[in-house]
DNA sequence: CCTCACCTTTACGTTCACGTCAATATTCTG
DNA sequence: CAGAATATTGACGTGAACGTAAAGGTGAGG
């Protein structure tokens, strides 16, 4: 698979695709997107698309100023989203894309990577410990709620 | 259960609880702490714990000028600090709080907590997906990551 | 009584993640 | 090809959640 790079379920995160299943269409068959497009599908705004352009967080070609977001670009936003949803800070999502990135590393490098990794699922593991109790106490209150609702006097 | 509030499991959020089993000691046997106790005991600056008061989260008594934190105002603490943790921000963590507050509610203002409630439940869950398939990407990507670095050189 | 440690309020500073103009290209469409 | 729609780069503003001095009160101990 291209040059050893990792990649998420789906769709690739890494920069260049080859062709849709049925290879017509020898070089451009990568569908683009302009910047309103991927903020419309996203619910973002320009602004933001902009804004994590400058963070270092995705990276869309040009085709004179203007920019074109690639599908990879496209799950590299979906990514992105998904990451700010559970917590993560701009800079710690950065961090997660650059190791996604097949960069030749060294293999101290490799195993630091790998142990933030597993710091990271630790925390989110302890954070979804309190999102379940969270969640079941809302729970709780609701139906107590809705008991005294429906007791005393309709 | 006081006067009808609704309350959390294990430690009860509002204000006052009365003497613990076995009850000797009339009026003061209730433990107060410091806050600094309390800063260092949940891992946060005493300036949180102000801010905190300020926007209407926790309200300690005071001895002259000096905050004095109940068990109650710990176990509130405790929930902010887990609401904060799943994203809450410190507006929602207020309403949610005042929420469990046994206030004198008319009955659509109770269907409209009931209603608030249920959305931000849907919410965690959607989160909750997102986290899990956080987890589960980040979890794959270190095994394959792992198994990269046992195989070609040792 | 005096110091020391801890408490208080007031108030301005900071970081993050964008929002909001403004002024200017550029690109699509009739 | 003209006009409308959309894009771009600055640059400054904003709200949330605190941090960080500054300038004091207060009480227990030596």
């Amino acid at each position: 698979m291209g040059t050893g790079g990792f990649n998420i379920p789906g769709e690739a995160l890494d920069s260049a695709g080859p062709a849709p299943a049925g290879g017509i269409d020898p070089a451009e068959s990568e569908a683009r997107f302009t910047i309103t497009d991927l903020s419309r599908e996203y619910a973002v705004t320009p602004r933001t698309l902009r804004f994590y352009e400058d963070e270092g967080l995705i990276h869309p070609t040009r085709r004179g100023t203007t920019r074109l977001y690639s599908r990879a670009d496209r799950a590299r936003l979906a990514w992105i989203l998904r990451g700010r949803s559970v917590g993560f800070s701009l800079a710690d999502i950065r961090d997660l894309l650059d190791m996604y990135a097949p960069g030749p590393a060294r293999r101290p490098q490799i195993e630091a990577t790998l142990a933030k990794s597993r710091e990271r699922i630790t925390a989110l593991n302890e954070q979804r410990a309190a999102l379940d109790a969270t969640i079941a106490e809302l729970e709780q209150f609701c139906s107590t709620v809705e008991a005294q609702l429906l007791r005393p006097n309709p």
